[in-house]
RNA sequence: CGCGGAGUGGAGCAGCUCGGUAGCUCGUCGGGCUCAUAACCCGAAGGUCGUUGGUUCAAAUCCAGCCUCCGCAACCA
């Protein structure tokens, strides 16, 4: 028996952090969702295209506080921004969900205590790095040069009461969930999971905060809040209306067709996301595809940088659906890409305006000159009519493949093999000859309207990826709405045989490559002078402290007596140092900078009052001063002169 | 020996599962065409397929070792 049922497609991007402005990587994330969910709405599916933003958390907190406001106030003229980007690049997202919304708050909090209730959410205590002046914690990871990233002072190990996730009962099931479905894409990341995460036995995951207050407030214990990932991933159904009254097609659209998000955080997706449901008996979600990111000129992306690109910007010079194309056109399917405005600019004039708007161009001239813009009358077949015919009509099943399996970059070459080939046809042909003789008329409007038929359907297929511009083809062409359908598609000789073709505007201007980048270069340094760049990667002064609090640190001089690179690690170097009382153990990262042979015998500053810590297994007394300069350490050597254990004052 | 990915003409990539004339896009050079956005079409040059060794009639492809780069993880006290 079969049950026929609306075919649909629920496909979420990642709800994004607004901490700062949408960038070129929130951009693909979100276009190339927009791109799938347009191309699935062609196909007639029910789509639910949810994005959003995820707004909660310290590091807001922060910032807010920096700038004297409430978090909210801090982050609706960001989420604004994002909005306005979305607009901007034309997304059609169905639902924007922002994870300060009254519903999404009441569904984590049922969500939370159903955990708790099932007795998968336990109370344990929470060990990390903590900044006192800031009352933060911070992971590991988030630290600068072991320092707290927000005011460049040192952290101190400290607990704090927090609920735990219990995700070490699951590993078995997410194993095999990860190895034995199709469920997290590309297939290569399994193992990193797996080997990474599982393997060494997955830990519970912290899931409150009582150091902080921005979040959704544990409701059966005050004090604490809901920290990141059950709140941030339970947005997928939240929006859907899964424990709440503000919507209600949870039971329509769950589970997901399709995740999509960036691979940094494909971790928390593959497998706190498919624990969480399983906690709550929920239908598990049908595919993960975590893509790479887009380098700039070989350097991933930072702020501190400063090679963030701003979407806006490229939107305006380029045109979005220019924009659109380059990102999805030059990103691997799995690895990572690089972007430069050299690369962006090829790709647009190659592309889209030498092959695709010269190929319009030069069809809609040609029937406005030799018929006056109307097609009607006799035509002739020819020899190297069924090739471009065969490789048109077979377009959409390729497409359609590709697609499903969001490998964009391969659906948009498939298109472009196909408008390269037409390119070619036309030389075959040559039109320009057929049109010297009345009697080759009728093979002349064969040639002419088998180019519109090419460009119909390649341009229906594209327009999922570029749907602002593909409308301005389709005037100049003459193809009506019923034309450009996803049925149509895999049709030729859909268009009226005396179809009338308009000369319209260029649709994709060539640009010209030196010119463009003399004036991004000319912008760019209007925008930030020099000074001013170097000024902002600079870490801000920090608080005024009392002369008692400097006192607190005490400094020496020390001679390095014996240094080795320690083994298992790329960054440390362990270090005997002769501090005036004796021989003191100081570990540090400075291995990347400096060959141990070549510091042996040179006197540096130490910090010999600092409490011991194991660094790798090995034991470090106190730390070498060193000056950062951007990403690189510099250690500050003293004079030979100075007695061992001089003290700074 | 933490896990994984990658090293192919100037650039970016495919080919490797299932060994058998090294392919694509961009760039360069030469030619053609004139409908078109100096666009389009054709042709050429350019590669010891990271390195060393092994298996084989035959290796980019299989095996082993080594080098380099990149993610992730662990540690820049």
């Amino acid at each position: 028996m079969t049950i026929i049922m609306s075919k649909k497609f629920y496909i979420t991007t990642p709800i994004y952090y607004p901490s700062g402005n949408p960038h070129i990587g929130h951009c693909y994330t979100t276009v190339a969702c927009d791109s799938i969910a347009r191309y699935k709405r062609m196909q007639g599916y029910d789509v639910m295209f949810l994005t959003g933003t995820d707004e909660h958390g310290q590091k807001i907190e922060n910032k807010a506080k920096e700038q004297g406001v409430t978090p909210k106030q801090y982050v609706d003229p960001i989420v604004d921004n994002f909005k306005r980007l979305w607009a901007t690049m034309n997304i059609s997202y169905d639902r924007y969900i922002r994870t300060t919304d009254p519903y999404h708050i009441e569904t984590v909090q049922k969500i939370f205590k159903a955990l708790y209730d099932k007795g998968y959410i336990y109370k344990g205590k929470y060990t990390g790095k903590y900044c006192t002046p800031c009352e933060s914690f911070w992971t590991e990871s988030q630290l600068v040069d072991g320092k707290c990233p927000d005011c460049g002072r040192e952290v101190i190990e400290a607990d704090e009461e927090a609920y735990f996730l219990r995700l070490s009962d699951f590993a078995d099931k997410i194993e095999k969930f990860l190895t034995e479905t199709d469920y997290l894409q590309p297939k290569s990341r399994v193992n990193e999971m797996v080997n990474n995460f599982i393997k060494p036995g997955l830990e519970d995951l912290c899931v409150s905060r009582t150091s902080f207050t921005w979040g959704v407030p544990v409701d059966f214990d005050k004090g604490h809040v809901v920290y990141v990932w059950v709140d941030a991933l339970s947005n997928y159904i939240s929006a859907l209306g899964y424990e709440n009254s503000e919507y209600n097609d949870y039971d329509k659209y769950w589970p997901a067709d399709m995740h999509m998000t960036a691979k940094e955080i494909v971790r928390f997706h593959s497998i706190v996301w498919p624990a969480i449901l399983m906690m709550l008996d929920l239908p598990l979600p049908k595919r993960l595809y975590g893509h790479g990111w887009i380098n700039f000129n070989g350097q991933k992306m930072s702020k501190s940088i400063g090679n963030v690109i701003d979407p806006f910007v490229l939107a305006e010079r380029y045109g979005v659906d220019s924009v659109r194309y380059q990102i999805l056109r030059d990103m691997p399917y799995g690895s990572d890409c690089n972007f430069s405005n050299e690369i962006m600019i090829g790709r647009i004039n190659t592309d889209l305006a030498n092959a695709l708007g010269n190929l319009v161009s030069r069809t809609v001239a040609m029937v406005v000159k030799y018929f006056d813009g109307t097609l009607g009358g006799e035509k002739q077949e020819g020899p190297e009519d069924s090739a471009l015919i065969e490789s048109a009509k077979a377009l959409r099943s390729k497409v359609d493949e590709t697609v499903e399996n969001a490998q964009l970059s391969n659906a948009l070459d498939e298109i472009f093999k196909v408008i390269s080939s037409a390119n070619k046809y036309i030389d075959e042909t040559a039109p320009w000859v057929l049109a010297k003789e009345e009697s080759s008329k009728p093979r002349l409007r064969a040639v002419l309207y088998n180019l519109l038929e090419t460009i119909r359907i390649t341009t229906t297929l594209l327009s999922a990826f570029m749907p602002t511009d593909m409308p301005k083809v389709w005037e100049q062409i003459d193809a009506a709405a019923e034309h450009v359908t996803y049925e149509k598609a895999a049709e030729f000789g859909v268009l009226p045989a005396d179809v009338t073709v308009k000369k319209g505007d260029v649709i994709f201007p060539r640009i010209d490559v030196e010119k463009e980048i003399e004036a991004l270069n000319a912008l760019l340094a209007a925008d930030a002078p020099a000074d001013d760049a170097d000024k902002a990667n600079l870490v801000p002064i920090s608080e005024t402290i009392g002369i008692d609090d400097f006192c607190k640190v005490d400094m020496r001089v020390a001679e390095i007596k014996e240094c080795e690179k320690i083994p298992k690690a790329k960054k440390l170097l362990k270090l005997q140092l002769d501090d005036g009382f004796g021989t003191r153990q100081v570990v540090s990262g400075i291995a990347k900078w400096y060959e141990p042979a070549d510091l042996i015998g040179k006197k540096v500053i130490v910090v010999a009052n600092l409490s011991p810590a194991k660094l790798c297994g090995v034991e470090s007394n106190g730390m070498i001063v060193a000056a950062s300069v951007g990403e690189d350490a510099k250690v500050l050597f003293v004079d030979k002169d100075i007695p061992n254990g001089s003290k700074l004052s």
